[in-house]
Order: C-alpha cells, then sequence, then structure tokens
RNA sequence: GCCCCCAUCGUCUAGCGGCCUAGGACGAUACCUUCUCAAGGUAUAGAUCGUCGGUUCGAAUCCGACUGGGGGUACCA
C-alpha cells in the first residue's frame, strides 16, 4: 500500500488560523498519526487582493501553538518543496495550457461585466448560473493570438453530458450531472491559479494520498475529478469532514464566533483541552471517554466514524474541559503556563504559592487574575462598603497581631474564637474579612490566603480601611 | 433560482434490525459539603429518535417522499 501523506491548505487571508482550519488539520494529524503517514502544510496564497500580511507567519506559528507538527511546509521545506503556492505559478500555467491542449481547457476573454449579466438572466430564467461557453467557439489559434495582447483567463471545458462522481469516505458515493458543473475559471488573468487548479496540481506532485477537508468543498470536487482525469493522474481519496456551525447553525464566522487561534490562546486555553474538544465534534472514542490525549485520539481514530452532520461549536463544554485540563495538571506546570500567561511582572514564587488554591477555581488561564490578583496588588476598591465595620476590623487586626505561628490553622482558629466571641455568624464575619483582605466577595480560602499574604500585608491592608 | 450534503435530549454524542419503556457528557435544577466561590458527591428534569409512508414477526437503526437545516453557486479559498 503506498504511503499515508495528507495535507491541510490554509489560506494567509485571515488574521490567523481559523478554527475551522485547526478542526481540519486535527482530523488530517490524526489520520496521518494513525497511519503511520506523513502531514503536510501548504500555503495556498493565490488570492493576491484578499493576502493578509504576516497571516502565513501566524498561521504555521499557531499550528506550532497546538502541537500539530508537520512532517514537510514552507518553513522547514521537503522533498516537494515549495510549499507556497504563490512560489509554484509556472507548473500551474503549464498544466493548465496542457489542458487547453488536450481541449480540456479554453482561453476566455469575458469581462465581468458580461459574467454578471450573464447570471442575471441565468437567475431570472431560474437555469443554473454557469459560464454559458461562448469563448468557447473562438478558434483555437486565433484565441491564442488574442491571448498574447488582451486579458484572458483559462476555463476548464467541463462536457455537458454525463454524470461524474466520486466516493467520499464519510458520505459515500456522490454525484454531479456535468451539464450542471460551471467551466471553472482554472487560471485568472492575473497568472495566479484558482484553488481548483492549484489544490489538484499540488496533491497530484505533492502525492497526497487522502484529501481530507471540510463539507465546503464538496460542490467542487467533481470539477477537481475532472482536471485529474483529463491530465490522467489517479484520484485522491476524498474524505469531506462536517462543518463547525454558529449557535445559529450557520457556517462558523467570526462575525458570530470567537473563530482565531489567537483569541483562543488569549482567552488562556489549552492546546491540548481545544483539541480534544474539536475531537469531540463528530467523533467519539469507542469506548465512550470524552477526556483523552492527541496520541490516545490517534490510536483510535478512524475517519469513516466521522459524523458528516455540522455541529455547533459551543464554548460551555470548551471551558468544562479546559478546566478538567488544568485540575490534572501538575502544579509545577500549572505554575509555568500561568507566569507565561500573565508575564513576568509577576513573582513566580509568589504564583507557585498560590496554586493549591486556585486550581480547581479557575477554567482558563485569564481567570487567575481576577481570582488571585489581590496576592500582588492590595485591593483599589472594595466590593461591599466597610466602612460600619471599622471597629469590627480593628477588632480582627488586635486579634490577628497576637497570632504567633502565622499558618492557616492558627488563623482559622483564632478567627473563628473571635467570631464566637462577638456572637457574629461565621458567615457574616468571614464576608466581611475577606472583603477588607481581597477587595472581592469571591476568593480563594481566606486562612489559607492569609497565611500566604504573610502577617504584615495582612495587618497593613486590615489597618488601610480602619484608617 | 439551480446543484449538493445533512437530520437522536438546549448543546456534543452513543446507537449500525430485537440488549432502547434510547445510554453518556456539557449545561440546568435541588440537596450534601462549606468562611465566599469552586471542586467533589448524590439526585432530578430533559429526545413519542423531524414528519409521513414502506420493508420486516420486529426499525432510532434499511428504503422512499416530504419538511427543516446547512453548504456551494466568484478571475475567494
Amino acid at each position: 500500500m503506498n504511503e499515508v501523506r495528507v495535507r491541510i491548505a490554509p489560506s494567509p487571508t485571515g488574521e490567523d488560523l481559523h478554527i475551522g482550519n485547526v478542526y481540519t488539520a486535527l482530523l488530517n494529524y490524526i489520520f496521518a498519526k494513525k497511519n503511520k503517514g506523513k502531514f503536510i502544510v501548504r500555503i495556498e496564497d493565490t488570492d493576491r487582493t484578499r493576502l493578509v500580511p504576516g497571516a502565513e507567519q501566524r498561521i504555521l506559528q499557531s499550528l506550532k501553538w497546538f502541537g500539530l507538527d508537520s512532517d514537510e511546509d514552507p518553513d522547514k521545506g521537503g522533498p516537494y518543496a515549495p510549499y507556497r503556492q504563490s512560489q509554484r505559478l509556472d507548473l500551474y500555467r503549464q498544466y493548465a495550457e496542457k489542458l487547453v491542449e488536450t481541449g480540456h481547457a479554453y482561453y476566455s476573454f469575458c469581462t465581468p461585466d458580461r459574467l454578471d449579466e450573464m447570471r442575471k438572466k441565468q437567475q431570472e430564467k431560474k437555469e443554473p448560473t454557469i459560464y454559458d461557453g461562448l469563448c468557447k467557439k473562438i478558434p483555437k489559434n486565433e484565441a491564442l493570438a488574442r491571448s498574447k495582447k488582451e486579458k484572458y483567463v483559462i476555463r476548464l471545458n467541463v462536457p455537458d453530458v454525463g454524470t461524474t462522481e466520486f466516493t467520499d469516505l464519510v458520505r459515500g458515493k456522490i454525484s454531479f450531472e456535468n451539464r450542471l458543473l460551471d467551466d471553472q475559471v482554472l487560471l485568472k488573468s492575473d497568472g495566479y491559479p484558482t484553488y481548483h487548479l492549484g489544490v489538484v496540481v499540488d496533491d497530484y506532485l505533492m502525492k497526497i494520498s487522502h484529501v481530507i477537508r471540510a463539507e465546503e468543498w464538496i460542490s467542487s470536487t467533481p470539477k477537481h475529478v475532472l482536471i485529474y482525469q483529463y491530465l490522467g493522474w489517479p484520484l485522491p481519496v476524498f474524505a469531506h469532514g462536517p462543518i463547525l456551525r454558529n449557535p445559529d447553525r450557520s457556517k462558523l464566522s467570526k462575525r458570530k464566533n470567537p473563530v482565531w487561534a489567537s483569541w483562543y490562546r488569549k482567552q488562556g486555553y489549552l492546546p491540548e483541552a481545544i483539541l480534544n474538544f474539536l475531537a469531540l465534534m463528530g467523533w467519539s472514542m469507542p469506548d465512550g471517554r470524552e477526556i483523552f490525549s492527541l496520541t490516545e485520539m490517534a490510536e483510535n481514530f478512524r475517519l469513516e466514524e466521522v459524523k458528516p452532520a455540522g455541529p455547533t461549536f459551543n464554548l460551555e463544554k470548551l471551558d468544562w474541559l479546559n478546566g478538567e485540563y488544568m485540575r490534572k495538571m501538575s502544579k509545577a506546570a500549572l505554575q509555568t503556563k500561568i507566569v507565561e500567561f500573565i508575564g513576568d511582572k509577576y513573582s513566580s514564587d509568589l504564583v507557585g504559592k498560590t496554586i493549591p488554591l486556585v486550581q480547581e477555581r479557575i477554567k482558563k488561564l485569564s481567570d487567575y487574575l481576577p481570582l488571585a490578583g489581590f496576592f500582588f496588588n492590595s485591593p483599589k476598591d472594595y466590593e461591599i462598603d466597610l466602612s460600619k465595620n471599622r471597629s469590627l476590623l480593628s477588632n480582627i487586626h488586635q486579634k490577628l497581631s497576637a497570632v504567633s505561628d502565622w499558618k492557616a490553622d492558627s488563623i482559622g482558629k483564632s478567627m473563628q474564637d473571635l467570631a464566637q466571641e462577638l456572637k457574629i455568624p461565621n458567615s457574616k464575619f468571614f464576608m466581611i474579612l475577606r472583603v477588607a483582605v481581597t477587595g472581592k466577595k469571591i476568593s480563594p480560602p481566606l486562612n489559607e490566603s492569609m497565611e500566604i499574604l504573610g502577617k504584615d500585608e495582612t495587618l497593613s491592608r486590615l489597618s488601610q480601611i480602619s484608617k
């Protein structure tokens, strides 16, 4: 059996790696791992008008952040380099011209205006909106001559009879009537290929065995199949996974959902948790486990088991899963992650001390500072008005001053005693103290927090208020 | 408009003809624990398997139609 080679082909036309691409990348990656194959990244930068500077680098970095390491890509190269389509222009032109020679493609000189008008009329007549083939009638040598001085594109010459079908690994047989297929533009007037030409040429030359991509490509697949046939190339295996959806069920979009990898990073999600979460979309472990590693995923993955239906992307479950990952981490690992996340303005040692108190209370790295920020800075404002509690607080101050063994236990003991002595219910007593020390109504366990804060700092925070 | 894909609790899913009076997870609710919040534990609600028709002794599971949703329809990917 031939080597399994799969690829993802992101376009640098957005801010960063799209979460939908992460999903597709994951499917490709674990499929490659499962089959001891190669995972390739190819940058499809053929749309010069939508190109976003720096996007390519960000995409590649994000892929690394996720741990989806590629075997071949634009940076590290590989046996079929270059892996950037803008550097392979000659290849596409060569094959486009070959298709023209064999009569499977033709030059077209139609203007965008004419095309618009044509489609409008077709719509009115309830006909399919495909190219009417006007330029197909131009004799070949005349077309060739015109192509020397006029702007032109090269279009695929789709027959108007017959059907084109292919077998999709997740959906079974899919077939299209040729007469409804558009004479797709293959080579644009700027000399760049369209996706359709580029993808087929590169997938063939790079020996891609399985084309795993999202559902949105199903309708263009028959055109790709035709190109393979006309060029005399064997078909790869096609598999179209589901497309991730917004809560309103439409295709996941930046207008309705956070989609960029960088957003997830800044929110403090862990890449492992995100991948785990994504894996749960349209697929499940044979034994029903919901928490598993990339490796475990790869061991059990079968492309045929991916569900074709489009799942709604729901952050609530990601939050839970991320929390699970954070709780399972070692204290040291979590410390490192948090320090990395909040920056070196904060003492790593202090962060380390707080970990036992926060680990099961945060779901994302970004939850850390709101919960534990008071360890680093004394509160600037207080969530309840403490002005009525000055005498209580100075009582507390006095009592705590007397605590010689500054440990959570003894602090707690003395506070319990005081509360009892003053006949104040624990809940009320500790709430006042909590706000006095942390500024907030919600905090990690108080006695332990005060221990970490230290006696001096705690007392100074108390006297700050009783002033 | 035209073409294609899809359809089990609010959400993610298990289920591949009898084990299903449909199981799990998230979320929700209640209780336990408790100095707050979490975490943990226990329990509850939540899907006549989109609808209708067929096949079968038997259907969530197979077939068809309809309905609904989605995608494509660009010199974007």
